[in-house]
DNA sequence: CGGCTGACGACCT
DNA sequence: GAGGTCGCCAGCC
């Protein structure tokens, strides 16, 4: 991200509203999903009929500015199951923290335990 | 218009 | 499980 492809407040600004109706269907979507599950980019990219593009899914969800406190973003992890990590391992967001006040349990290598079954899908 | 980057995924070794 | 490849496509330069 040295060109600012991905969401750069610093270049943006946190009050943007990025793109067209991508990211809006995308935040719909994630609101959808109920509290104490979890579901995938590739779920989340299918339920909107675009079906392949978990990427652009994931785009819009770094684009998510940190005051839509209404999209439950941490429970959209990998189709591993893994939650988001930096290189250096921290957390951008303390998204185990947030699943953990749902009852999901994450591992320490960052996998949410159970996932096969706490997967939600529509 | 061309090139480039990804909070990804399926597939292969 | 851990790595590499390729395809996906929106947005920015």
């Amino acid at each position: 991200m040295t060109r600012g492809s991905a969401y750069d407040p610093a270049r943006h600004g946190p009050h943007r509203v990025v793109g067209t109706g991508f990211h809006a269907e995308v935040y719909a979507a994630v609101r959808e999903v109920p509290a104490g599950c979890v579901t995938t980019y590739g779920d989340i990219a299918t339920r909107l009929g675009r079906r392949g593009v978990a990427r652009q899914v994931g785009w819009a969800l770094a684009a998510l500015p940190a005051d839509r406190e209404d999209v439950p973003w941490f429970r959209v992890v990998n189709a591993s199951g893994s939650i988001l990590r930096q290189a250096d391992g921290t957390p951008r967001r303390d998204q185990s923290g947030l699943l953990a006040a749902e009852g999901i349990d994450v591992s320490p290598a960052g996998r949410v335990k159970g996932f096969d079954t706490l997967r939600w899908r529509a």
